[in-house]
DNA sequence: ACGCACGGGACACCCCGTTCCT
DNA sequence: AGGAACGGGGTGTCCCGTGCGT
């Protein structure tokens, strides 16, 4: 790797902490110069301004995430199990979260509310709807292999998940306590079992 | 009521909606001057500065939607159907916010995350605390009247139900769709039913 | 006098010499309203704005030291010693001003150079030509009576007189030092004696 | 020179006829801007506010001033000559103006009495001070070397001097008419050759 | 006839994002 | 890549003048 392109991760990972820490738009460059100990000039040689390092921040930061759901994806093939996983990975944000500051998707999708950057907007949608979609896909197939019960709604269940699981990390990270997300991870196993599993 | 004490409500009307849609942060002295028709020598007579201000925005908007909580809390005395007179007061909110812009806790406790006013993120914290313990009364009240059951503990489920909720809200509000609040309600509703009412 | 015209006359005299010491523009309202004891309803009770006071206050300011030229004025009817007299009171300004603050002639002269009221700016050269025209009626009228030199260019030596004294007050306000004043007073003085008087 | 340092000359010069013309406490720094062609985040890089940019300018505008007396300084070794040549000066300032605006000492002087920057005001002081020594120097020089009368009394004599010039200044300005100037320059003339010279 | 609350306007200063030069 | 330089916009302050109440 070119020491350009170090550079430019380094920036990128930096910037992600930042971002997501104190708000894409409070976010200043000398926030950035600060967490990335660089000058406006090394900043500027790799991006365009300060919201094409915005978009490629959120998308490190949306990326350090879906890793951790990666990750636990090998855990077992089974449809529930596979979601029980992606309920861990929640219940793990709080202890080690893959970028500080919450969840980057809410972030965006709070700040950039009838203003801020469309482009970042547009960015929170489509991540979002690539984890509703990963959701949908565990329950669809889960049925089909005969895993998930047949009366649940996949795309009512994505919402239900992902409402459940990023309003409780929002609870949590309100009050610097854990206990919100994990009675809203225990609510969701509870109903994957009673509900959800065939 | 006085001249001055209208201006200064009219102002918070404004500035409340202002607040909530554009962030506390990012919402500029300018913005309240259109939203209000006053000029900043007008805004800044009845409030010290910008901060004073959104508190007190942040008041107002927190007062509309518990306004809406304390309407649809005549309607039954049983302590479920309070519940999901609740809920019902969140599937409102899609098709009537009480003010629009999202749920001015959940954006208050995204922006102050780790920046932005520490006076607002008390508020925030003390808002969803009275929700909390509005919800944790009214399990517990119907448990000592036997129309909940035992085994629901108050706390985690006043947790599950504002998590559910609110993160509803926000996917709700980033895409623009009833569809997850709806959802999101469902659950709610149906866990009321089936494991919540005695 | 009525009592509407008693508090006109207060304010006048008031406002003359806040806008004498502080300057027709640096001078606020606020100063005006702590000098007269009265609030701006009072204030604006009897007069149309700030500047219409101000020029209200600046003719009465004009008028207390015109008053001084003319109480000197009886002293004699010899034409050198009536402008002597003059000189005498430019001398006693310096230790009982008429109003304190400086000239007030020289201090609107000043200020309304390039900007500030052309009203006022008006004014301060209509005080200015009575002043000029007095000298050069004494320095013709002397010339008639044969008091005063022929070969005085009445008009020049008004420009020399006035030039003199007010230079003078200027540079004795500068350092709270009479000195310079009394220098050009016996200037003055001696140029009378040496090359006007016949 | 570097290009900050080129800019921030370049605004103490325009400032300086901005000062002079406008006032110190009446020119805005939107005037500044309009005159420099900078906004206020160019100007205020190189200055700490308006007051330091003012004492700025009104020592460019007296050096300017300074340089014409250097300038006339060179003609002639003779002590009243050295005289008669400030008295050019003065008389060169009615139509061509170092700065335009008047002279910024007066101004500086008129402007600061009971109000305004005391800073400004001791800057005045020492400009005069600089002026009247200047003059004292001569003529006690031109009294050393036979020149002068011994009965002239230097420091006086400065005094009368700067008076006059000054007070001329002051009406040719009033009255944009170089007529006063023309009486006092050749008052003082006249009187140098008359009464000063050995 | 006066006090006081009120609001419009303008201003000083600050800080942020970006560019250019080195 | 560093750092000076500049444009732009935002905040809070103060002032002037109006109108209502007393």
């Amino acid at each position: 790797m070119s020491r350009g392109e170090e550079t430019r991760r380094h920036i990128v990972r930096c910037a992600a902490e930042v971002f997501n820490r104190v708000g894409y738009a409070a976010a200043t460059v000398s926030d950035l110069e600060e967490a990335t100990g660089l000058r406006t000039g090394g900043i500027y040689r790799h991006f365009g301004g300060k919201e094409e390092l915005a978009l490629a921040a959120f998308d490190h930061a949306v990326g350090c995430l879906e890793a951790r759901f990666v990750e636990e994806a090998t855990a077992s093939p089974h449809a529930v199990d596979r979601l029980r996983a992606m309920v861990d990975v929640y219940r793990g944000l709080a202890t080690e979260p893959a970028v500080p500051g919450g969840c980057p998707v809410m972030n965006a999708a709070i700040e950039t509310d009838a203003a801020g950057s469309a482009a970042l907007r547009d960015r929170a949608r489509r991540a979002m709807d690539r984890w509703r979609q990963r959701i949908r896909a565990l329950v669809e197939e889960g049925q089909a292999r005969g895993e998930v019960r047949g009366d649940v709604e996949a795309a009512a269940f994505a919402n239900l998940f992902l409402s459940t699981m990023e309003g409780a990390t929002m609870l949590t990270g309100l009050y610097g306590d854990r206990k919100p997300l994990m009675d809203a991870a225990d609510h969701i196993d509870a109903h994957l079992e009673s509900r959800v599993r065939a």
